[in-house]
DNA sequence: TTTAATCTTGAGAATAAGTTTCAAATTAAA
DNA sequence: TTTAATTTGAAACTTATTCTCAAGATTAAA
């Protein structure tokens, strides 16, 4: 069985779970979501499924993404001019986002170290952790070329 | 000489040498903000200056935030509900902020040995770092206890 | 199956932070 | 002063997200 159908079957359970009920418009969203290799915004996902020919509306999108969220298929990374961007989170631990303030482009850091450095502060101050947001904000090195 | 009086004759001077006219409201707005010993949104600085009889509109406010981010006296520090959240940052770097996703509430921890290692990574990837958000979203211990 | 209760949907209205517009007021240099 | 350039307040605008509600879909029970 594919890594795609198992989520899937596994959103079902979710949706049941909470007394939800299943529809053809959260499997959609879910699946073209799982198709995303990169960081994405509801405007985006919006279109994709629109040019597939699918025919849910955008309020459904928005109404779907926080039970995502939930099931812990995907997570806000980062906002930038007041839109919120989302990326898949399988087996994937938030990390940093370095976002060029001139070009805007995005671009990840992997830091295991910092990660776990990060979790321990939360501790530390007796708190629990759920997930983080780490960005920097600066000039790209294309931008400093001036390409 | 007061550190405030200070900072507004610095202000009067940034002003200056960006070919800008000093006015008594961009003055008002960063005098009020120097007050400020915590976390504020727009929205929370213009209701205290309406308070105290100024007669500044939020136009002017959201005007002279960001000079006053370029001077270097307040950072946005974090966003949330789609508002943004600045602070006064003399000889404060960047920090960490926890947020509690159930009272809102915004905790800082200060790590210093976080924030070098954060520079350097900016660095290992041949970015300029500029500034950085890094905000821990959790549950707090009060939370927690459920009081 | 049918039924019936409950939930979800799409469309568009509403909300609200932040930006823009523009005429009148203010600044600052001469 | 005079004058050119900038800034202001008020209100209109923009735009992501949320809300509303009637119509349609799902589900468990009959
Ligand atoms: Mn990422
Ligand atoms: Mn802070
Ligand atoms: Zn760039
Ligand atoms: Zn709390």
């Amino acid at each position: 069985m594919s890594v795609t159908s198992e989520i899937v079957k596994d959103f079902k359970n979710f949706i049941k779970k909470k007394g939800l009920k299943y529809t053809s418009e959260r499997e959609e969203i879910l699946k073209e979501i799982l198709k995303s290799k990169q960081h994405f915004d509801v405007d985006e996902l919006y279109m994709k499924l629109r040019k597939k020919g699918s025919k849910v509306s955008k309020a459904s999108v928005y109404r779907t993404i926080p039970l995502l969220v939930e099931a812990g298929y995907i997570q806000e990374v980062y906002k930038q001019d007041s839109r919120s961007y989302y990326e898949v989170t399988l087996d994937k631990l938030p990390h940093i986002h370095f976002i060029c303030i001139k070009c805007k482009s995005v671009d990840e850091i992997i830091d295991d170290y910092l990660a776990e450095r990060i979790q321990e502060e939360a501790k530390n101050k007796n708190y629990t952790p759920l997930t983080y947001h780490l960005e920097i904000f600066g000039i790209c090195h294309k931008c400093k070329k001036g390409v």
